[in-house]
DNA sequence: TCAACATAGATGACGCGTCAACTATTCCGG
DNA sequence: CCGGAATAGTTGACGCGTCATCTATGTTGA
């Protein structure tokens, strides 16, 4: 009684995960190449450098990038050993920490930020109309909705 | 002089960024749930069930993977130790090797697709208008065509 | 024939992501 | 005020992915 996928949706499906994989692939890449960081680095210093200070609580971030605080706090560790980001004690609630941003890991993100904006542009934007970027919008819209269901 | 990304360019990466990490885990958290197998499990056992003998050079099946060589060669590892796969010696070429679906691998892959299967839809397909299904497909094949630019 | 090169594949190190278990602190009801 | 639950965050093990390197075999051309 399986709903297969019929041929349109075969080919959606596979032109998906063969982008995803490349896409991805890709990114890494030339953020590594260029600026010596991981998307996970990337994406990190971005939250990082978007709060007042360079400053926030652990929790606070791991909500903000919806990633787990087990993986943050590995990830943590990694660019606390290479000097992007710090950890200062919080004097309110000991159990906590606070993160910050090196001076380096600043220079480091904006440096790395409008070449990996470009890149996206490059491989994505620039090969997309404007229907469809509405087009993916929705869809991922509609299916984030589906994957919110669950979280209840 | 950098071309940052306009709002609703802003709301489509994110959304992608955002659907494609959640979708991802999703998917993997089912199938290690239900098959427990991860979805490169999924990917080699697909792509060897569907081949004549569910026997292939191990190159060939990196190469419809589209999967490096060393990447595929620890994933078989790690399959055959949990008795998914199989080596076999290859008298023609003694470098080479060939993968082969052991019975449970068979087996195993026959019972996770259609729950698989089953998922995607749940989660994607039954989202998605045709209008969207096609619009996916279109985008798919934009980026592809863009990294395809890369690999000469 | 034999040296150079190419090919098939394996391996080790390291970063990333998840899960389960753990520590230390804070909160809260009796 | 005290004992149990909740909260903040860490840790270790293990699977996944990449890069660089290595081994063994096959191919080729002087």
């Amino acid at each position: 009684m399986t709903r297969w996928l019929d041929d349109d949706e075969q080919r959606a499906w596979r032109g998906y995960l063969h982008m995803q994989a490349r896409l991805t692939a890709r990114l890494n890449r030339q953020l590594q190449d260029d600026s010596g960081l991981s998307l996970a680095d990337f994406a990190v210093l971005v939250e990082l450098s978007e709060v007042a200070g360079g400053r926030t609580r652990v929790l606070a971030l791991a909500e903000k990038l919806e990633w787990e605080k087990s993986r943050l706090s590995h990830q943590l560790n990694r660019m606390r050993a290479r000097g992007l980001i710090d950890r200062q004690e919080c004097p309110n609630d000991r159990r906590g920490a606070f993160v910050a941003l090196t001076p380096q890991g600043r220079t480091t993100i904006e440096a790395a930020a409008p070449r990996h904006v470009e890149t996206v542009r490059e491989y994505l934007f620039d090969r997309l109309t404007p229907e469809l970027v509405a087009a993916l919008t929705d869809i991922t819209d509609r299916v984030a909705a589906r994957l919110a269901e669950d979280e209840d």
